[in-house]
DNA sequence: CGGCCAGATCGTAGGATCTGGCCGGTGCACTACT
């Protein structure tokens, strides 16, 4: 890489922002970034992953699109910027006036504005994907980009939907930004989002000031008081006062904020159910040492930069172990020690269940494929919402499906079309409801794997980075299982499956190893998601052969 | 799936227990109405 990019980006990082010093892994992205590669950049929040696009930026020629899943995130991004000396930043969104928003546009258009930041619902119109062209994006930003993987395949379909953008945009380089990405996850980033030969650059998971520790309970009764003496008990201690409670549901929340508040704390609920105003006071009220607790369903997280919450305590068990690490990564962001507490038990995981089972949208895909079959040319977007009624999250949702399953391409104008004009409507809609059934398993074995986590009794710390993709050698010390002495030394190495290779299970078919315990091996299957298997029963049995061999019988 | 709540039941009077129905997370954008 050239030492005067290298050179030129420190210069413009002291001059324009006041960072005298950057880290190694910024430098490597942002001059990535400035070779024209795209980027998939995996680091912890605080390590300055927004400077990573905010300094190449100035040395392109042409403004960048930044992707960002929340308006207020998008806001406090923006008054980042507005102190320092570097164009403007601007945002489009529905919450404007006509007359912002053209103003907003008009300051890209001169020049005048450098940073554009959008949620992806706004590049479903096909007039923004046009204006963006037409201006020459130099660079595409995807900020918190494990919401494509999370949110995309149901909640918020849009974002399945960008790598189209991209294309449509010229593919310019792409920088994907996060905190959290288990390898699947990054597979699925790259895969989604089309990053071409693209370089990672991947922080370690590891955060040695995090103190980890599970609680197990039979009866909720009892799991509640325990969570309320935990909170009292840590917030009582001065070492460890501040700190936020995760809860499943919006009552739990209200329930523990009440049972804190009652007991002298102060201490209040969030939940996506109140209104702006009341949100916007917890949050600031929390920001500025005025609350103690936050009780706060995972509404609460994204866009809280807070460096000294002293303890993440879970009332209830999240839905996987990405979701556990990115709500327990805010606590102990200025390195002193956090402890992070989480009250398990079994029955919690079915609420859990629950809310993730999105039911596929049958008639919707049966709308969505007859239509485009009917059609036979190309149709964009906005014709295909005049003739299928139904929400346009639900229709996208659809398209998504029928695109993964192969029946149904999107051109490089961002048309779409049915492939096979031979293929019936009906087994459109059943291929498109293999890969839902699919994903659903999928998600289904990471509320599995959670359980996984709070039932180890080897290195708690050690199960959680395995899962991430970091093999941790020694014990780490520094969690309940390590102090209870049950801990094993280092796992023997699995010299007949090594991490990340290809295997084959008789019934689950093909899959990859993610991580080898002592005694486990955790391996993702393609159809059938997440699955442990003793190492014991894999050699006796031959439960596993190297993909490739194994034939069916 | 499991927790909660309202209403019913029990069987003799103030509360204990059962039953059926309902609800449960994340945000954007857009529309209709003040």
């Amino acid at each position: 890489m050239s030492d005067e990019h290298t050179a030129e980006l420190r210069r413009l990082a002291e001059r324009c922002f006041g960072w005298p010093e950057l880290s190694d892994e910024q430098v490597e992205a942002m001059e990535a970034v400035v070779a024209g590669h795209d980027v998939l950049a995996v680091l912890p929040t605080g390590a300055g992953k927004s400077a990573i696009y905010q300094v190449p930026t100035l040395m392109l020629d042409g403004p960048a699109l930044v992707v960002s899943p929340l308006l207020a995130l998008q806001h406090d991004q923006i008054k980042g910027l507005v102190d320092n000396e570097v164009p403007e930043a601007v945002a489009i969104n529905s919450a404007q006036r006509a007359k912002e928003r053209e103003e907003a546009w008009e300051s890209v258009r001169s020049g005048a504005a450098a940073y554009l930041f959008l949620a992806p619902e706004q590049l479903a119109k096909d007039e923004v994907v046009a204006d963006l062209a037409e201006l020459g994006v130099a660079l595409v930003v995807i900020d918190e980009a494990h919401c494509v993987s999370a949110w995309g395949h149901d909640f918020r379909p849009d974002y399945l939907r960008l790598g189209s953008v991209i294309d449509r945009l010229g593919h310019p380089p792409v920088v994907a930004l996060t905190a959290t990405a288990a390898p699947p996850v990054r597979e699925d980033l790259v895969r989604r989002l089309g990053l071409r030969e693209h370089r990672e650059v991947i922080a370690s998971f590891d955060r040695p000031n995090l103190h980890l520790a599970v609680r197990r309970h039979t009866d909720d009764h009892g799991k509640r008081e325990a969570v309320l003496a935990e909170v009292r008990a840590l917030t009582e201690d001065p070492a460890t006062r501040g700190g936020l409670v995760y809860a499943a549901t919006r009552r739990d929340t209200e329930f523990y904020a009440d049972e804190l508040t009652k007991s002298g704390i102060r201490a209040a609920a969030y939940h996506a159910g109140m209104n702006g105003d009341d949100r916007t006071r917890v949050h600031q009220a929390y920001r500025d040492g005025e609350l103690d607790v936050v009780v706060a369903t995972s509404a609460f997280g994204m866009g809280i930069d807070k460096p000294d919450v002293r303890f993440v305590v879970h009332a209830s068990a999240p839905d996987s172990l990405d979701s556990y690490y990115q709500q327990i990564g805010r606590a102990g962001r200025d390195g002193e020690p956090a402890r992070i507490i989480l009250f398990y038990r079994p029955e919690d995981l079915s609420v859990q269940r629950f809310l993730t089972a999105a039911k596929a949208p049958e008639d919707t895909l049966d709308a969505i494929a007859g239509a485009l079959r009917s059609h036979g040319d190309p149709v964009s977007t906005e014709d295909l919402s005049d003739e299928v009624d139904a929400p346009a999250a639900r229709r996208t949702r659809a398209v998504n499906l029928l695109e993964q399953a192969g029946v149904v391409t999107t051109d490089e104008h961002g048309e779409l079309a049915y492939t096979d004009p031979e293929l019936p409507v009906d087994q459109a809609r059943e291929q498109a409801l293999e890969v839902a059934g699919r994903h659903q398993r999928l998600i289904r074995s990471r509320v599995r794997v959670l359980s996984e986590y709070a039932d180890t009794t080897d290195c708690r710390r050690r199960h959680l980075l395995a899962y991430f993709g970091e093999q941790l050698a020694d014990p780490c010390g520094r969690c309940d299982t390590c102090e209870a002495g049950t801990a094993s030394a280092a796992p023997a190495d699995s010299a007949e499956f090594p991490v990340g290779d290809r295997v084959r299970h008789a019934e689950w078919g093909g899959g990859a190893v993610l991580a080898v315990d002592e005694d486990r091996l955790t391996v993702l299957f393609d159809d059938v998601g997440y699955k442990t298997l003793s190492r014991q029963a894999v050699l006796e049995n031959d439960l596993l052969r190297p993909a490739g061999t194994f034939t069916e019988a």
